[in-house]
RNA sequence: GCGGCCAUAGCUCAGUCGGUAGAGCGCCAGGUUGUGGUCCUGGAUGUCACGGGUUCGAGUCCCGUUGGUCGCCCCA
């Protein structure tokens, strides 16, 4: 085909999915307001430092997928391929980590990977996010997780989903189960898969979650961070599944659960489903400490998390309907003016209303029909001469006379 | 970056053994010069993704490219 396409890896929203895609990114500002997050925005491009700072050198993201370019003043700049560094960047730039903290904040925008595309995998793509920053207590872990999980409910895609959750430990002891695994997967290494001999050298926890079905009986008998965790990782762990049961939000301790990013600590956790084939992660987060000083600001606890718009679109039992505007129809030229008057007191009335811009009445009337108009509003010379309007019913194809003051009214 | 499958009308898809393109839906017009959604009648629409090859002849077979899709890697 000749004809000009999107570029690989993105797409048209328009119509039924544009509607999913705000239902999604609506529920989530409304929900999360709920909680006291503010919205920002920030900038779709980056210096490219703020993520090869952020996300760490041998993160897939960094070293291969994403969108670099030189500009003309020969800065290199990305396009965001997550958000949470760029929040983290805006937090220090604009002087925030002096006072009043935690900041709360909510974000929706879309980011860009270079990958291939697959389902619920796009080049340009878009999330939901929140984060606090600057709370170090567990009780900010479960909040955020809580939020997650009433945005999943408020969606109706709750039922499909399973809260995951394990804690990466603090420093101290994840190194200690790094070491551990390390010992352990270099005893079987003759047994894993090739993917998983390239992780022991790059990063051991990523063996955790591999799919291979021998990698998985390895894994089976590994060691668990439980072990290694140093008491106040302990502690802190215990303390957010408190919390999150005293919030009702059911989970299920997943000790395989990893981070792909590398600046994340304690508290991991992934809504997933069985629905999307392969993407199965529908929102994934955790605390991060180390991040806000990577971006030239003071030591600051954060907590978060993402979630992927396309991915829990596609999962809504139902698309959102689209309004059902009011079809105002004149008869005649007379009627014109008139009709234009009753169409904007209809809409100051907040009556989504609409005037088609030529045609006859059955013209009018069949595009009426093709928009999903609710009703009909037919204004003649006759009706004119009586002061009233002709109110027809497209649903039940039912018309009747109705004084042209009382039409916005009955309409409402 | 790697592998499987796929690409025919706006949409969903048929197209036999290689013989010059089809259906349903949608769209347009009429049946009805003041009434849609139902019904009836008629009509338009394709570089068969793109490029090359085999052949008297290719939508059909072969190669390449592009795109889609599913999986791997990775990730939301």
């Amino acid at each position: 085909m000749t004809a000009l396409q999107p570029a690989r890896g993105t797409r048209d929203l328009i119509g039924e999915d544009f509607r999913r895609h705000h239902k999604v990114a609506e529920t989530a500002r409304r929900i999360s307001a709920l909680y006291g997050f503010e919205e920002w925005a920030t900038p779709i491009f980056e210096d490219t430092r703020v993520f090869s700072r952020g996300l760490g050198d041998t993160s897939d993201v960094v070293s291969k997928e994403m969108y670099t370019f030189t500009d003309r003043g020969g800065e290199s700049v990305t396009l965001r391929p997550e958000a949470t560094a760029g929040l983290c960047r805006a937090l220090v730039s604009n002087g925030l980590t002096q006072s009043n903290l935690p900041r709360k904040v909510f974000y929706t925008g879309p980011m860009f990977r270079y990958e291939r595309p697959q389902k619920g995998r796009y080049r340009q793509f878009h999330q939901i996010d929140i984060e606090v920053m600057g709370a170090a207590e567990p009780l900010s872990d479960a909040e955020v997780i809580a939020c997650g999980w009433h945005i999943l409910q408020e969606l109706g895609v709750a039922a499909a989903t399973v809260l995951e959750i394990n804690t990466l430990g603090d420093t101290p002891s994840r190194d200690a189960y790094r070491a551990a695994l390390i010992a352990y997967f270099s005893a079987h290494r003759d047994a894993l898969s090739h993917d998983s001999r390239v992780r022991l050298e790059k990063n051991p926890l990523r063996i955790l979650d591999s799919k291979d079905e021998t990698d998985r009986a390895i894994v089976a008998g590994a060691p668990t961070i439980a072990a290694h965790l140093t008491p106040e990782a302990a502690e802190f762990y215990g303390s957010v599944r408190r919390h999150l049961d005293r919030f009702g939000v059911p989970f299920r301790e997943n000790p395989r659960i990893v981070r792909g990013l590398d600046y994340y600590s304690h508290t991991a956790f992934e809504f997933v489903t069985d629905q999307l084939g392969a993407q199965g992660t529908v929102m994934g987060g955790g605390r991060y400490n180390g991040l806000v000083e990577e971006m030239g600001g003071p030591p600051t606890p954060c907590v978060g998390w993402a979630a992927g718009v396309e991915r829990l679109a596609m999962l809504l039992p139902e698309a959102p309907p689209a309004p059902r505007p009011v079809a105002v129809i004149p008869v005649g030229e007379a009627a014109e003016a008139p009709a234009l008057d009753l169409l904007q007191a209809l809409r100051r009335a907040g009556v989504t209303a609409e005037i088609g811009y030529r045609g006859n009445l059955k013209r009018r009337m069949e595009r009426a029909n093709r928009i999903g108009a609710r009703a009909a509003v037919i204004l003649g010379d006759e009706e004119i001469a009586a002061g009233v309007a002709q109110l027809r019913d497209l649903d039940a194809g039912t018309q009747e006379k109705v004084p042209l003051a009382e039409v916005p009214g009955r309409l409402a």
